[in-house]
DNA sequence: TCCTGTTGCGCAAACGTTAGCACATTTTTC
DNA sequence: GAAAAATGTGCTAACGTTTGCGCAACAGGA
């Protein structure tokens, strides 16, 4: 190697040492144009002997590509519950991304405190080749900047708001779906009466097409979910143990609780325990989500599982989609929705006799 | 605004409108070189009003600065309890960095399945202005490779293995200290007999200072630990679980339980309720990292608190000042090694009164 | 009036890469 | 054996910045 002040390698090093140009460089390691089969191989290994690689930032101002992509994470991301979801989507991108060449960038919409957000100079700024949204919202005027700035942008998890173009691209779990699959489960195990537990987050809407779903599911077996039925918290651990503490001279009609966010859920676990109440023995407890956590409970969780891997992909597959057309030029595809289907994963908390089962087992 | 198909605006297009060359757009704009103070405030709110930014591919190939800095987590970061603990210290990260204009890319030391590692790719193509390294160690080759490309880099969190040569910087919480301050309080409750539940993986370095931290507080009031007192778990809240349910013949004798980590020190809580064991009545018990988790346990968990603010600050700052004098061109400043001080925050698991109590409450 | 200094700005080279074009050489085709 | 086509390579102009140098204009001092 060299000293630690030494210039890195670029591809007139490569050229003068080879006693070619620096084009028949380029295009031996890029595989472009027609070069002879020889010449190809001596450059080729000459760079890989080097080590060289191509200085990103050089060759971007030309090819117009960085390589990264920015991942815009939820606001709220600080915070511990939604990180918990987040990272495993998180990671399962960068998984994908990283073997198509790309890099990580984290933004965010904007920053609560600083109100500065870096979404926007990224942007501006070219230092990232498409977005992959997983903000509930943007801002209308943000969104508007992005749109006219023409990066290819993905939303991943969150369904569209209601009245949300329909040019955009959305990537999420059908949420009325998994209220429902959770709800017919508690039906079908024989419980008659279900208290609900839900968040008065901003975020609602999925928790309100969770709770349509379950309210669907119950009908089916002449039930219902009325609005004495429904708690409200804050997606915290805590807020779902108070909740249910608060709750607890009414709980004695009940026999099923369904959570509509894991930590919720397992707040109401030790609210139960504290109470003496038996689970599932005395009520049965589905939660959302299925985050790692779940499994190891006492009692295991049993949750609505979120098709995180298939989101992941064909949330990057759909965003490479649009980066590739944009790079040639062509047209921009047509935006389209994918609703994934969720999966409810049985464990003790509604009854399964083993700790952890599930697809993570 | 423009089509979705416009091209950024340039320093061109700002040296055109206000007719002026693009060197003086570029000075005003940066503030370097004298410029009369009219065009410098017109050419200023010219480029406000048209949003301009500076194409950061383009800037960083003259500047050699990209504006990006690269932070490496462990490559054990996709599980779940590890992402838990450095995701906040991530995020602290990111808040300072942002305010000082830096974007943040992940990068892994090597993928376990790919074998493949973003993180040289990140150094060679120039992606990245410095490196925070949060990784236990990186291999000897990779170090070798990081340090002679030039890259400014700090370690940040993992205290040096034995024998790390002197010339790195590391920025660490005193594992010894944290053991120290759990176990001394144990004993100040009148705990006399105290088993300890700890980590067999690679990272052990900071589970022995932990170690050997307790056994030093336990020797002033004449108690100890021996190998027969260790349980050995994988970090994760199952195997703290397992660990104690295992033991719990032997269970008798204790009254306290040490855990140098968190989701192994809420595993054993989970055992305890189960076998019936009063906590704090009779065992008393502190964990480790205190994670965001902890607090909201039933009973909450006392926990050795990780400084991660001070931490954050401590990193960024002498990252950025590695950047700084590279930059300039100036000599590297002498590494430093900064041992930072954990706290102790006493929660119910201990006997304390209030739920959620501590720094974080 | 001349000299010296300062101020404000433009020119042009550089950063490391890609890609269109031209040209020389080789191969194919009739 | 000549024309046409294909192949391999170099030249050069970009891409959007920064920056050293030079030059004109102007001010102040003698």
């Amino acid at each position: 190697m060299c000293a630690s002040d030494c210039k890195p390698i670029t591809l007139k090093h490569i050229a003068d040492l080879a006693g070619v140009s620096v084009s028949t460089v380029s295009r031996s390691l890029n595989g472009t144009s027609r070069i002879s089969e020889a010449t190809r191989q001596r450059i080729r290994s000459m760079a890989e002997e080097l080590g060289f690689e191509f200085n990103a930032s050089a060759r971007s101002l030309i090819t117009k590509q960085v390589g990264t992509i920015g991942v815009v994470l939820p606001p709220s991301y600080e915070e511990f519950g939604v990180n918990l979801y987040f990272n495993t989507l998180f990671n399962a991108i960068r998984a994908i991304l990283e073997r198509n060449d790309y890099d990580l960038i984290v933004a965010f919409p904007a920053n609560r405190f600083t109100g500065q957000d870096n979404l926007r100079r990224l942007v501006t700024r070219r230092k990232v080749d498409g977005l992959i949204v997983m903000s509930p919202r943007l801002e209308p005027e943000l969104l508007e900047f992005v749109r006219g700035s023409g990066m290819p942008f993905v939303f991943s998890h969150y369904p569209p708001p209601e009245g949300a173009e329909a040019e955009l691209d959305f990537i999420y779990p059908d949420n009325e779906l998994g209220g429902y699959l959770a709800a017919r489960h508690l039906a079908s195990l024989g419980r008659r009466r279900t208290f609900c537990l839900t968040s008065d987050a901003d975020y609602e809407l999925e928790y309100r097409l969770r709770l349509q779903g379950a309210r669907r599911a119950l009908a089916e077996s002449g039930l219902s979910i009325g609005a004495e039925d429904i708690l409200y918290g804050d997606m915290s651990i805590e807020s779902g143990y108070r909740a249910v503490m608060n709750f607890r001279r009414s709980l004695g009609g009940y026999d099923s609780l369904l959570a509509f966010d894991d930590l919720m859920a397992i707040g109401a676990l030790q609210a139960f325990a504290e109470l003496g109440i038996a689970v599932p023995g005395e009520v049965s407890v589905v939660g959302y989500d299925d985050c790692e956590l779940s499994g190891a409970m006492r009692p295991a969780l049993s949750s609505v599982h979120q098709p995180r891997e298939e989101m992941s992909l064909v949330t990057c597959e759909r965003l490479m989609g649009l980066i590739e057309a944009r790079r040639q030029g062509l047209e921009r595809p047509p935006a389209r929705r994918s609703v994934l289907r969720p999966e409810l994963v049985v464990r003790e908390s509604c009854g399964a006799r083993s700790r952890g089962a599930g697809p993570r087992a």
